[in-house]
DNA sequence: TCATTCCATGAATATAATTCATACTTTTCG
DNA sequence: CGAAAAGTATGAATTATATTCATGGAATGA
C-alpha cells in the first residue's frame, strides 16, 4: 500500500487500473493480466473507493475514462513504465561482463562444469573464463574474480574464506569391484593404489581404518588427482579423493565407493576473492551460488 | 506483480525493499511501514529470490546494500516518489475549484444542507456556491454545474436525468396532532390546509384517500413549499410535501406524518448538468453522491 | 426482440502477507 | 571475557487480500 496521510492506496489496484485504462476494457485488461474480468472490476472499484473518485464512466458495455481517470492513467502509466524499465535493465546492467574463475582441475571437471549451466541460465549475458588452480596453490594468486583452492596462504589483501571440508575415501571403477567379492579395506594389500600426492592421503585413510603401513601389491603415482580418478575409472586401481567432489561420477556410475569409511583430509577448499566492497556483483552471486550448491 | 518475460516481481516486495534501503535497517523499515521486522525480512528475501541477486550484505546486525542493491534502490526510490506524487496531487488537482449548485429551497434547506458536510469532507479544497432554483423551474437555466429542479423542460443541450420520484403526504407539528385523538383523513375538514401551489397537491391526495372535494375549515396559501412546512412546523395547520425531502425534520421531531397514505406527485425531481464529457469532475462526484445519498 | 457482450456483485475460495516464536550472529558494555 | 543487547533469519500459524465462481443486469446489434 502507498500511504499519504490518511489515504491508503493499493499498488495492485493501481496496476490493475493501468491495464484497464490501457485497454479501455475490463475484460481485455483481465486477459492481459491473466485474471478474470471480475478480479479487474473488483480492483478498479477498490481504487475508486480508495481515491474517493470515479475513474471510469460505465454505461452498459461501454467503458470510458473520466477526466480524472485519464489524468491518473497517464501519470501512472508513465511511472509504471519506468518501474518496469528499472527492474528490467537492472539484471543486465550488472551481469553482462566477464567472470574469471580459477579452480583446481578435479573440482572443475567433476563438480563445477556439470553444474555451471544452471548458474549461467540465471545470467545469460555473463561470459565465463576458467583458469586452472594447481594443488597445492602457488604463492602467486591468478588474476581471477573468484579463486577456489585446496589449502590456503594468509592473504590479508584478499578475502579468504572456508569453502568446504573434504572427506577422503577410496574410489574404483565398478568393474574393479565386480571381480572381487566382499572387499574389505585389508584386501587393498592385493590391489593397486593410485597416489596423487606424497602418499599422505592414503596413509591417513589406512591409519583411520587400522591398517597403518599396509603395503599394496602395486602403486601408481600421478601429479594430479584428476588423473588418479581417470585411472581408477578405467579400472587401473584405487584412487582416493573427496566424497563431494566425486559425486557426479558416482551418480553417473563411472566410479564407486567401495568402503563406507571416510577420513577428514589434511586440508580443505577455500574461496579467495577481493574484499567484499570491491567484488563484482557477478562474483558475489557466483560465490553465493557455489556455497548453496555445495550445501545440497 | 510486474511481469517481464519469465520474471515476476512483486510490487509489495519492491516497496518493502525501498523502505529497507532507505533506513538500511529491516527493523526501522518495519517501524516505518507499521509491520514487523519479520515481514520486512520475508519480503526482501522474496525480492532477492525473484531477481536472483543479493541486494543486501548481512553480517550479523549490520546491513549494507550491495552495488546492485544500491543501484536498484536509487532507481525505484525515484520512481516510487513519482508514483506517490502522482496520486497525492491527483485529488487536489481536480477538486480545488468552485462547484455551483442550484436547487429548490425546500430541498436545499431540509435535505441538502444537513448532508452537505459529509460531501465536503471528501473534498476539503472545493468551494461551494448554492443558488435557489424556483419551483416550477424558469425557462432560463441558472449558471450552475449541477441543477436540481422539480419538473423539467426538454433541453437537448443539457443532460437531464431523473433524480427522484416524489410521494406526497400531509405533515403537521407534533402539538397539532396531540390536541386530537385518532385523527383520520376525513377529520381534515375541521383543520387548516396549507397550500404552496394552485391546490393540486392537496386535491390529488384527498382524491387518493377518497375525499374528493373535501372543504377544510380554513386554508392558507403561500408561494413556497418551504414556507408551508415552516407554518406546519409552528402548528398553523397541515402542509403537504414529499416524504424523503422532509425526512430530516421528521427525525428531528419538528414535523410528524399523521397519515400513512402517500400519493405520487404530478412531477418529480430532475438533475440537469452539462453533457458528460464537459462535466467538471467535482460535478460528477457531486451528482453521484446525491444519488447515493438519496437512495439510503 | 433476442442473442451477445460487457460490467457489477456477493459469497466462496485461493493466494499472499504478516505475525509469532525462536534461533543465531555480531556488537557493546560491565 | 562473558553476558546482555540489538540486529536479522526462518518455519509454522494466522490473517488479510485477491481471485474466482456464479449470477444479474444493461446496452448493442443482428
Amino acid at each position: 500500500m502507498l500511504r499519504f496521510g490518511d489515504k491508503r492506496i493499493s499498488l495492485k489496484a493501481l496496476q490493475t487500473f493501468e491495464a484497464a485504462g490501457e485497454h479501455l476494457s475490463m475484460s481485455r485488461a483481465a486477459e492481459a493480466l491473466s485474471v478474470t474480468q471480475s478480479a479487474v472490476s473488483h480492483q478498479v472499484r477498490k481504487l475508486e473507493e480508495e481515491l474517493g473518485t470515479t475513474l471510469f464512466t460505465r454505461s452498459g458495455r461501454n467503458l470510458r475514462l473520466t477526466v480524472e481517470g485519464d489524468r491518473l492513467f497517464r501519470s501512472i502509466r508513465r511511472t509504471f513504465r519506468e518501474l518496469r524499465h528499472d527492474v528490467e535493465t537492472f539484471t543486465e546492467e550488472f551481469f553482462d561482463g566477464e567472470l574469471v574463475i580459477a579452480a583446481p582441475p578435479t573440482f572443475t571437471t567433476l563438480w563445477l562444469l556439470p553444474r555451471l549451466a544452471e548458474f549461467r541460465e540465471r545470467f545469460p549475458k555473463l561470459k565465463f573464463r576458467l583458469r586452472t588452480m594447481p594443488v597445492p596453490p602457488p604463492p602467486t594468486l591468478p588474476d581471477a574474480d573468484v579463486v577456489v583452492q585446496f589449502g590456503t596462504h594468509n592473504r590479508p589483501d584478499m578475502r579468504v574464506t572456508t569453502f568446504v571440508d573434504t572427506n577422503y575415501t577410496p574410489f574404483c571403477a565398478p568393474q574393479t569391484l565386480q571381480r572381487r567379492s566382499q572387499l574389505s579395506p585389508a584386501d587393498l594389500a592385493a590391489e593397486t593404489l593410485i597416489h596423487d600426492d606424497n602418499g599422505e592421503a592414503w596413509a591417513r585413510w589406512l591409519a583411520a581404518v587400522g591398517l597403518d603401513g599396509l603395503q599394496p601389491a602395486d602403486e601408481i603415482h600421478v601429479e594430479k588427482s584428476i588423473d588418479a580418478l581417470h585411472l581408477a575409472r578405467i579400472g587401473a586401481g584405487f584412487a582416493i579423493n573427496d566424497q563431494i567432489i566425486t559425486s557426479n561420477w558416482i551418480s553417473e556410475g563411472h566410479l564407486i565407493q567401495p568402503f563406507g569409511q571416510a577420513v577428514e583430509s589434511y586440508d580443505k577448499f577455500y574461496i579467495v576473492t577481493g574484499h567484499e566492497p570491491d567484488m563484482k556483483p557477478a562474483a558475489r552471486e557466483f560465490e553465493a551460488w557455489l556455497r548453496r550448491s555445495i550445501a545440497d
